[in-house]
DNA sequence: TGCTATTTTGACTAAACGGTCAACAAGTTA
DNA sequence: TAACTTGTTGACCGTTTAGTCAAAATAGCA
């Protein structure tokens, strides 16, 4: 899982072949085909994995209710651009995020796993949802629909880790707090406290 | 070229063989390989091709400046979200923009052509940049760096057409003109002539 | 008309790919 | 220990794939 992962993120979902994840892996196919059916298959159980261990916990953290409302979706949109940074820094790749490159690749052909990448990214706007509520009902923000703003903030980061990744420039992702804010037409920072 | 256009917009750049793209425009390999040396090799002429054939035209139009700066944006995004809209209806798929799927696709593996996209997204974030510098000019919008605006627009739109297509759902972008204004910080359509 | 340059074709190769399988190894239980 | 389940292996098969090539067809032109 942790093979095909990496792979499709340094590369792309399709370009990677059994052959190749079985060598990463250091696996021989038989074993292989003991577990996963098919690429599909091992690719919905790892990205179903990277959301259980990877993503949950460190949204679980980002938007603990601890947080003030935006700040939470500023804490999102700062670790991203620290992670890409990073990884520019020392690999000298963007590599955006693995859910969104595969599923805008598959989305017309693969449909289960594309299922399984719009389940996790309803899951994600959960996060974003609860957090627009939470900055209205604070009257942080402007009254609005939070699914729909949640869609909007989603589309919005999604969009823009992939320019990043398509420039190979992460300073495009720099720019997302201030995005957000201006799309939530909130203050800066939002320090205060009733 | 219309044949691998078509092709890698509906599926992906990945997922299309040689002999696919020869199917598609009723021609023999051999005669593939008499014009192009390379899958990769069409694709940037046909990509090429597009922009000069499909997007210059229509973006010298939509971005007229004898059209009110902010306008200019918002009929970019309308005629975006028009198109998606219309093919769903016809064929059930929205698929997105076929530059930003393939550049996300390829950015890591394919130089050539992730240089071609690069230069395309480069001249269509041109036609933003004037309409912003042009709104800042007649104080429709705040003063700001119109390059890095133009850039973050850029990603937004790309970012939004892309959850569109994850989703494949048009709805997605239906609030991209709502969302461009917001960034902006702009008042609704703006329709005040000095 | 005949000569030349360009384009088209179908048959071909060699490598890569997805997928299968019987045999084998490693634990598990009794 | 023996029987059994679970996991591993490498060899193997048929298909698909990118790419080649000499020969045939077409077009351009004198």
């Amino acid at each position: 899982m942790t093979a095909v992962l990496d792979l499709m993120w340094e590369e792309s979902y399709g370009s990677v072949t059994i052959d190749d994840i079985c060598n990463r892996a250091a696996v021989k196919k038989g074993s292989f085909y003991h577990f996963f059916s098919s690429k599909s298959d091992l690719a919905i159980a790892a990205l179903e994995r990277l959301w259980t261990e990877g993503w949950k916990p460190r949204l679980d953290a980002q938007f603990s209710p601890s947080v003030e409302p935006v700040q939470r979706l500023l804490n999102y949109v700062e670790a991203i651009y620290a992670k890409q940074a990073a990884f520019k820094e020392k690999t000298g790749k963007v590599l955006g995020c693995p859910i969104c490159s595969v599923g805008s690749e598959i989305s017309t052909q693969d449909d289960k796993l594309v299922a399984t990448i719009r389940e996790i990214c309803g899951r994600k706007r959960c996060y974003f949802e609860s957090a627009i509520r939470d900055a209205v009902a604070r009257g942080d923000i402007a009254p609005c629909d939070p699914v729909e703003k949640a869609d909007t903030l989603g589309g919005l980061v999604e969009g823009v880790v992939s320019h990043g990744r398509i420039m190979n420039d992460p300073e495009i992702i720099r720019r997302l707090p201030a995005m957000i804010l201006d799309l939530l037409r909130a203050k800066s920072p939002a320090p205060a406290t009733p």
